[in-house]
DNA sequence: GCGAAAAAATGACCGTGGTCAGTAAGAAAT
DNA sequence: ATTTCTTACTGACCACGGTCATTTTTTCGC
């Protein structure tokens, strides 16, 4: 016999959501102590642990939350007609994932499902990211189409994760993140122009 | 007046190291506890931090040198001449990232230098990843010649990168690494094919 | 050799994520 | 109302990475 929810549990989970996205606010999402949330919330700490598996589990909760939301928005502009257009149209949802070294990380290790059967709102997230992609390429008229649509969406999350890396990186500092975005999808997205001399 | 490095110094270092490896081929890299390592060594705790920054330093360094030998051996080998030759070559390098989770975090982490005029031995590791298979593209006569190779090697690691990811997670496990590597590939390095129907 | 200065090593201590046996609160059964 | 069963909550406790004032060892000028 399956219990419905208690209100009271639903209450609890809210208020710790509450206090951990009003201090992601203030301080970012690395500076984030589970003992901080639960004196917040005004529970104890075993009670932060009974509604998330551990702290990246809230992590995931909240930086999904943020990602969905602005590929969202993503999705209600309109079709991008070009490399550029796509760059700028996705711009909000990258600058988000390199605001933070901690928050690319948290996304990366959650991008997949992290168990079988279970897909996390992370990988959902990156997912519908895949999907939006790949339904711009297929309804615009400029990409290359030796290649299906979805595989190129795969590929044009490959080269986002490859240059926010790289901006995190002093060696290749020099070239900012969208320039170097911009010559991968060119390649990638577009068809072939003639061999290069030599 | 700076003085030269103690013997002592290369002693320990050289022991703190010795028995890590040694955890890490017993238990892996994710159970390496630090307590374990400078018990093993004979040492105190604080004599480890003297010597590493922190424990991702030590991992850096264990990961990154095994990550350079298995990418030596893959240099020592003829020129691969097409994109199953070229995973081939490249296999027993990402089969190592591949093995852990934890070691295709580390490895990630720190695939850029960590900071301004420092390039650690991963990203130097990752860099010569990067020369080396530029070198192989250059020389072999098979691949796409209107992107410079140094910029396909670049897509290739990308593309290594979201065939690893995706190969932690449950979403996308019916498709193995090196089958979704291959599609990337052909896609990627490979002068285009006609326009598929539709 | 000897004394001073530098380098290396020590271990008690701290911060923080995470656990778990025990308790309280809520929802059904009587 | 009272008992029973389930779910939610508690907080002392542990594990483990990392710090730092102090002590030991080494090096160097004399």
């Amino acid at each position: 016999m399956v219990r419905a929810v208690q209100k009271r549990t639903l209450q609890t989970r809210a208020r710790l959501v509450e206090v951990a996205q009003a201090l992601v606010a203030r301080d970012g999402y690395a500076a984030l102590r589970v003992e901080d949330v639960v004196a917040g919330a005004g529970v104890a700490k075993g009670t932060f642990f009974a509604h998330f598996r551990d702290k990246e589990a809230l992590m995931e909760r909240l930086i999904s939350a943020e990602l969905a939301a602005r590929l969202a928005r993503a999705g209600a502009g309109p079709v991008p007609d070009g490399v550029d257009a796509m760059i700028a149209a996705l711009e909000p949802y990258h600058g988000f994932l390199a605001s933070e070294r901690y928050v690319f990380d948290i996304a990366l290790r959650y991008s997949g499902a992290a168990q079988v059967a279970e897909v996390g709102p992370m990988a959902q997230t990156f997912e519908d990211c895949v999907t939006l992609v790949a339904g711009w390429i297929a309804r615009s008229g400029g990409f290359r189409r030796d290649v299906p649509p979805d595989l190129l969406a795969e590929g044009v999350q490959a080269f986002a994760i490859q240059s926010l890396s790289l901006q995190f990186c002093a060696l290749h500092q020099a070239e900012a993140g969208p320039a170097r975005m911009r010559r991968y999808l060119v390649a990638w997205l577009l068809p072939p122009g003639p061999a290069l001399p030599g």
